[in-house]
DNA sequence: TTAGTGATATCC
DNA sequence: GATATCACTAAA
């Protein structure tokens, strides 16, 4: 099983995006455990012009990890419940990531990240550095339509209603 | 449709 | 220190 290196994420984050969709997610936990699980939806964030993406307004210690070098794992919580999980792509200080928004089985980005029991401890990690994080690649090439990011009302147009959300169909290959 | 939840940013 | 906001989910 070939895993997902840094050059595959040092790309812009919206070709990095659809690429990611069909991709297997892994998590190893401290007994060793491993939960995985194939990602179904994705969608780009990207740059200071992006008025969807957290760094539209500026650096902050939140967000930092947006200007951090591709690979990295940008985790925060959200309406104080839910952990949301992105992967910075792209060259340092230049701020963008990709959001994995639902997986096969869990369709919502906080359901995906409860299930592979993802937190805000894996904050700043890496999904490159053979840690407890990382992708799979096992071939599989599933087609993929495009739709509007969800969650963003409050960013203009034509943030609001780009389609940089890419969802994996059943029909793969 | 609305309540719940808590970290974060922004405003005193 | 206080409040408003938020890349969501479950229940109704």
């Amino acid at each position: 099983m070939k895993r997902l290196d840094a050059a595959f994420f040092q790309r812009d984050c919206l070709e990095v995006a659809p690429d990611l969709v069909g991709k297997i997610l892994v998590h190893r936990l401290p007994d060793g455990t491993e939960l995985r699980e194939r990602i179904a939806e994705t969608e780009a964030y990207r740059g200071t012009e992006d008025e969807g993406c957290h760094a539209f307004r500026g650096r902050t210690p939140r967000n930092s990890m947006l200007w951090r070098e591709s690979g990295v794992v940008y985790i925060y919580l959200c309406y104080g419940m839910h952990h949301l999980l992105n992967v910075i792509t792209g060259e340092p200080e230049q701020p963008q990531g990709v959001l994995l928004r639902a997986g096969e089985v869990h369709d919502g980005p906080g359901k995906l990240t409860k299930s592979l029991q993802i937190t805000k401890a894996l904050n700043g990690g890496s999904f490159t550095d053979g840690g407890v994080l990382w992708f799979e690649d096992d071939g599989l090439r599933p087609a993929l339509r495009t739709a509007p990011r969800v969650g963003i009302d409050y960013a203009g147009e034509p943030w609001k209603s780009i389609a940089w959300r890419w969802i994996g169909t059943k029909q793969a290959k």
